[in-house]
DNA sequence: GTCTATAGGTGGATAGAC
DNA sequence: GTCTATCCACCTATAGAC
């Protein structure tokens, strides 16, 4: 059969998926026992409680997308570029009918567990402290162009494109989300 | 004791915070009962089935909000006073420490019953069409100034604010909310 | 690692008395 | 309109065999 790691993977695949179309309230173990087709209790051997899953959930997704902003940067793109990229991975993620992760924790946010909520804070820091280190050197290279501190703008793209991911999903239509991100670069292209 | 009308609006008061806040499949008929003092078998008289419960609770929200812009309205303000005082409105819920009620249903939205999909969608289309018209106007006036049809711009908007208001709840900091408010609008000030 | 069985709780909802 | 009593489905989680 399969090795811990490799059912651990699967569990946290399929939960993944449930947290981002349908909530972390939205879902139950029967959910990932089924299409895993192992039983429930099963589960709880791999994690023991549901508080467990999710905050493994909120690390591997996290850790993914900041692999996903090295490899932006790896490409050597200017900084209107790679802002256009970071919007591209909202994009990809509602193209699979799915909901960022953290955007939807966000909303069930009061009835998370403390240690979830402080891991999907520190999503929402990172994408802000990456997206500052953008802003800071299109500024430099007059690519970008905005008023103010880069770190409040770095703050309104991210709610932007959270919110305009929330909204275009509910309508299922994701150009609904592509006309908002262009707008945005648009706003900050020199 | 109190009348039919009385009690049903208690209720959906106690429902409507409790859907802002911990969303719709993040409370029972319990969290209602409790503070109302009543069981909740008497909460079925009222609201026999929580979809039913769900879908008052959107056609009130949208009929409060929907006065709240005719009292705009009705202020003779400038556009972009009026894009600012809808803004406010944003503002004071979160001061309140809620989400906007269909913003949080959004979130949820693959796990609602269709009836109150349809009622959500009305609330952002009526939102929608609503700052189409302040949009056109302040064109028109040249108070504002934006590329491209008003409605794009009026969805960017829409989705801007919630996504801003979530992350800010999220921090607890409403003053998130109010530096991305703040840059939308001047984003579209002439 | 996975199973059966089950505990202990809560969910929405109903019947029928008052 | 509100109550008590109850149903049944589902939830997370555990014990213990294999």
């Amino acid at each position: 059969m399969a090795d811990n790691a490799d059912t651990s993977q699967r569990i946290l695949d399929i939960a993944e998926r449930l947290v981002q179309t349908r909530g972390f309230n939205g879902f139950s173990y029967a959910d990932i026992a089924g299409p895993l087709r192992i039983t429930k209790a099963s589960l709880h051997y791999h994690f023991p409680a549901k508080a467990q899953l999710g905050k493994r959930l909120i690390e591997r997704y996290e850790r993914n997308f900041l692999a996903a902003l090295a490899a932006i940067d790896r490409t050597g793109a200017n900084a209107r570029q790679k802002l256009r990229r970071y919007a591209a991975i909202y994009a990809e993620v509602l193209r699979d009918d799915r909901m960022c992760l953290c955007g939807m924790l966000a909303a069930e946010f009061s009835t998370l567990p403390k240690a979830m909520r402080e891991n999907m804070k520190h999503f929402f820091d990172e994408n802000e402290r990456w997206l500052v280190g953008v802003l800071e050197e299109g500024r430099r290279s007059k690519q970008l162009k905005f008023t103010g501190a880069a770190r409040e703008v770095a703050r309104a793209l991210v709610g932007s494109l959270e919110g305009a991911m929330m909204l275009a999903r509910s309508y299922g239509e994701t150009a609904r989300f592509q006309v908002v991100a262009d707008r945005l670069l648009a706003e900050v292209s020199a």
